[in-house]
DNA sequence: CCTACCGATCGGTAGG
DNA sequence: CCTACCGATCGGTAGG
């Protein structure tokens, strides 16, 4: 499918809508309604309504990614501020996207099996991202003795739970949010005593 | 509505459809072939689909409500025991029935809008008790100077996170759960250099 | 708890 | 992008 703007815009009310009543409560007709046209006319520029959730999750999914790796880079080895990049890095992406963001946490499930399975993949993968780092950490001492798969999943629902509230144009601006964000991370596995590694 | 064992066995099956493919993408039938029946025979037993989902999120709510209350009355008023009396005992009532509070985490959105706005009161209640104690302990100098409306939100949706993972028998056990989730959230807020305050 | 059935809505196609 | 339409499925009711 060819990346046209009226795609774009189908692509931000099923967005709007998905994050809102979800993928199975949102009918073909409600996205068509929300761009005044008719149900029926949204195949001219979507081959499915899967189509159009699997390519807001497929963005989204590759945004974490590239924007993830590159945080990553920016900040040399130290796992304190591998891990508060990762955080601060995660959060601007959620702020940034706060739609889109939702529905890739919340709506994945939804996916046809063989594209649920790839995403599972993906998820999975920058979760260990998250896990590989917390366990450097305490392997090294500078993070207290966490399970890296715990602190990692409770690290990372956090993040993905701004989903649940954040509003964007609200009383906390995202690089705030990310500061303290970070700050809440980087303390929940510190060891006592250390003083965190700030962001690059 | 009288609660039999049908009934229940209707919400137990619903629960764990709801859980799986949300609100919207179980059907009637759904539900009814988990028990072996037919669609229209669930009707003996609720009036509504929506009903099912309404006690599901009900019977959850009421239990989060009343054991954090009996958690916080079991510990004295200092905030750190506070939160992590409130952090563990959440946990244990997740860990305890995961397919219903899953639903009632992830579905409470699917409710009719006058049961909506009851349960987001509801909710916003049960979140002001970590807002609370996390001001309480900020102001006592004992936590960091987080903003509490931020770290509540962070702790509270790490807690609510775990539906999206936990899945009972696994490697670790909701007690040994409880204690990492309450080390990892009194950390994430604790001022550098205080001594935890253990669970009750 | 069943059979038989209801009107409404679903995702999607045909053919312009 | 529209009208007209498709078969399938939806939540729920009637009447046993």
């Amino acid at each position: 499918m060819v990346e046209t703007t009226r795609r774009r815009e189908i692509e931000e009310a099923a967005s709007s809508l998905f994050r809102e009543r979800g993928y199975s409560g949102t009918s073909v007709r409600d996205i068509a309604r929300a761009l005044d046209i008719q149900g029926a006319s949204l195949y001219a520029h979507v081959t499915s309504k899967q189509d159009v959730l699997w390519s807001i999750v497929e963005r989204m999914a590759t945004r974490f990614e590239t924007s993830a790796t590159a945080a990553s880079a920016a900040v040399g080895s130290d796992p304190a501020a591998q891990l508060a990049a990762l955080v601060r890095n995660h959060v601007l992406v959620v702020t940034d996207d706060i739609e889109r963001a939702s529905v890739f946490v919340h709506e994945w499930r939804a996916l046809s099996s063989e594209r649920r399975t790839e995403m599972a993949r993906r998820r999975d993968a920058y979760e260990r991202r998250f896990r590989t780092v917390i366990a450097a950490g305490t392997d090294a001492g500078v993070f207290a003795p966490v399970d890296p798969n715990v602190a990692a999943a409770y690290v990372l629902t956090a993040l993905n739970g701004m989903v649940a509230w954040y509003r964007p144009g609200g009383r906390i601006g995202p690089e705030v949010l990310a500061d303290s964000y970070a700050d809440l991370s980087m303390r929940a596995v510190l060891a006592k005593g250390t003083v965190p590694g700030g962001p690059a």
